[in-house]
DNA sequence: TTATATGGCTAAAACATATTAGCCGTGGAG
DNA sequence: CTCCACGGCTAATATGTTTTAGCCATATAA
């Protein structure tokens, strides 16, 4: 039934395997089940096909970066929080990240595609760092900052230590997305390193 | 003169910028100052221009990681110095790392090309992990095997410290990668974190 | 000097790919 | 029932791109 949403999704699955430009609206419209005209149906081009994956994908992005930051902005309660945040808490919160990121398959495609088209313009070079760098980046940044104010942290540069953090988690899911069959043994690399980083910098009060 | 070398450096140039399929043998035939026939005097197709590419690069890097592991591979030698290893030493490690990285630019071209193509077959996300994310961390995961061996390490996972410590550098090399204008921020993060990696993990014997 | 390999060129062929034109069956609204 | 919008199809067009054919100038070797 919905042709104009498969279009987008299988779009999509081909554009993050071999990018715009090695993609043929043929491919695109044989994984739907139908012929190329037909596509014309329902987008005026392949670029048009493009935007819309792009603008869809963002709105489910904004979506969940809007739930996720909550936790950080919402100071009030989270400054209790802080005191008793344990490692399973950290290891969860680095679950759900990727439990989204990688279990999506919109949001997982989408930033596969964006790995490839990255250098093609400024703008998109800077929507990746920002998406895919940047904002979880801060996100830990704040989190620890909070932390470290609170005394459950060692007092180090916030923003170091959240790069410490995060790195690993980015690095990783970008093996993830190279071999999404290892994902199990980089989950449980994943916990040892949030596990490791706890016990080194956290204090109790 | 060299036409044909300059043909693979300025294919190169624009495949890392644009991908393989976004790039025509027109446009490369012009960054080099020729017609798009003429190139076929040199390479058969586009293909092998690709090809070719690959072989140099693969050449090159072979040459450098041959340099690099020596140091690790060495044990008789290196063993007395892991003792007096000093933070200095690990941040011109990674300068000399970054240095080579960042600023040989058939190095640099390359890999965002791979960061492009990476998906494109099992082959290709197979090499770049190996390349740009095991390799690395497999030589400091030796590196700080033989450390905590020698006792001037704390004894955690060499594994998940090397991730610790490695993971910052390869993004923010791809930071760089996007954004080379901001590489000399980005350096001086990185050698904060690499003193903040010493200082939590360094013991004196 | 002559012969030949090299590497450039133009013109054209072969191929592919995005897009348009226009036809047709179906299903819901009036 | 009739009409029409929808969304599929085939055929064709427009455009672009890779590659081949074949010509010509130059430099080098015999």
């Amino acid at each position: 039934m919905d042709t104009k949403q498969r279009i987008l999704l299988e779009a999509l699955r081909l554009f993050s395997k071999r990018g715009y430009d090695a993609v043929g609206v043929e491919q695109i419209a044989s994984a739907v089940g139908i012929k190329a005209p037909s596509l014309y149906k329902h987008y005026k081009s392949k670029q048009d096909i493009f935007d819309a994956i792009f603008e869809e994908t963002a709105r489910r992005y904004d979506a969940f970066t809007d739930t996720i930051s909550v936790h950080v902005t919402n100071s009030e309660q989270d400054v209790i929080e802080f005191e008793k945040i344990t490692a399973d808490d950290l290891v969860q919160k680095v679950r759900s990240l990727i439990e989204y990121s990688l279990h999506d398959e919109y949001v997982c495609m989408f930033r596969r595609m964006m790995t490839i088209e990255q250098f093609r313009s400024r703008e998109l070079s800077e929507l990746y760092s920002r998406r895919y760098v940047n904002q979880i980046h801060d996100y830990h940044s704040r989190l620890f900052t909070k932390m470290i104010a609170d005394g459950v942290l060692e007092d180090e540069d916030p923003v170091i230590l959240a790069m410490m953090y995060d790195a690993p988690i980015l690095v990783l899911l970008g093996e993830c997305d190279r071999h999404p069959e290892k994902e199990e043994e980089y989950m449980k690399t994943l916990e040892s390193h949030v596990r490791l980083f706890y016990k080194t910098f956290h204090r109790d009060r």
